[in-house]
DNA sequence: AGCCAAAAGGTTATAGTGTAACATATTGGT
DNA sequence: ACCAATATGTTACACTATAACCTTTTGGCT
């Protein structure tokens, strides 16, 4: 359903999924909600790539790891409770979910999506924020949310001759 | 389906929609490709409101002007030619669907949504086109394309202390 | 421990969005 | 008139997401 990405090939991958659920402990223990069993499961594989993943594929991949078949609900219900703890992101130009490296704080986020490897980048740029709230307020705009997502290449992809090879 | 947005009361909405045909019908003629009847009548549709909508929506609206019922390749394969001359554009955060007020070149927009009237203003500031792009080159990023949506209030609605009325 | 209310998860069905595949009709050039 | 290319009609289906209802688990309370 999902490959490895390339850029995932450069780095010791298992330390961003174990930071993540090490984060998601402790920040769920600070405030009062609980990560469940399955939340965290759905989480860790949400960590499996640096690529978004779909709910269905997730889904998948936990029938696969709990030999039950799991209902879309499920999966679901544990994405909107990620989502609102702001552990995960929605993609929306992918309809599809991906793990927030930095999720201490609520933030707004955006995404560097490459259309070759599939792998997405989150920025968290205050300047670029800053632009686009005042932007906004020119217009007299008040802003509560935003979503940024840019689809290009990323640095290996575009040097990379080997794309034709998969 | 739809609501007329308070944002449209402010203006004589009739010239949107025939400014727009208009422009259409010349960059179609310009181009060589064909503004069909199908075409443009979904263009029509679409400009109805400055509200984003739906395929569905726009289905079951060309369904009441024709006496036929309509399939939804009908309408998608309308809304691919229209993107496609970016006559119209996709909002991603709202699986909807809006007219461009300027198509004669394609652009990069971005847009603002109002949460509570629903309109969406399309702004194309080069500014921060150029910011966008400065962000994703720090990061070795070449973008092909991006989607900037930011919600919140427009002026009308922050000030509207009518909302529980309707 | 036993009880209870709240939260989480299971199950079934269905809504909403989008496309594949193939048949028919229309267009525009020869 | 003929033909190839384009556009549209039609059926069926894939993918994404939620409603409604039921059962289980959790954690505070007596
Ligand atoms: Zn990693
Ligand atoms: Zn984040
Ligand atoms: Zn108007
Ligand atoms: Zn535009």
């Amino acid at each position: 359903m999902y490959t490895p990405a390339k850029a995932c090939s450069h780095h010791n991958h298992g330390h961003c999924i174990s930071d993540a659920i090490v984060a998601a402990r402790q920040l769920c223990d600070e405030r009062g909600v609980r990560l469940t069993s399955l939340r965290e499961q759905v989480l860790e594989l949400v960590w499996q790539s640096h690529q978004p993943l779909g709910a269905y594929t997730l889904m998948d991949m936990l029938g696969k790891a709990s030999t039950r078949q799991i209902a879309p609900p499920t999966v679901y219900r544990a994405l909107d409770f990620l989502l609102e703890e702001g552990l995960i992101h929605r993609i929306n130009s992918l309809n599809a979910f991906i793990g927030c490296p930095s999720p201490s704080q609520k933030h707004q986020s955006h995404f560097l999506i490459c259309q070759d490897c599939k792998v997405a980048v989150e920025l968290d740029n205050a300047q670029l924020n800053q632009h686009l709230n005042d932007v906004a307020a020119e217009s007299g705009f008040s802003v509560t949310s935003h979503s940024l997502e840019i689809s290009g290449l990323c640095p290996a992809c575009q040097t990379d001759g080997n794309k034709d090879l998969l």
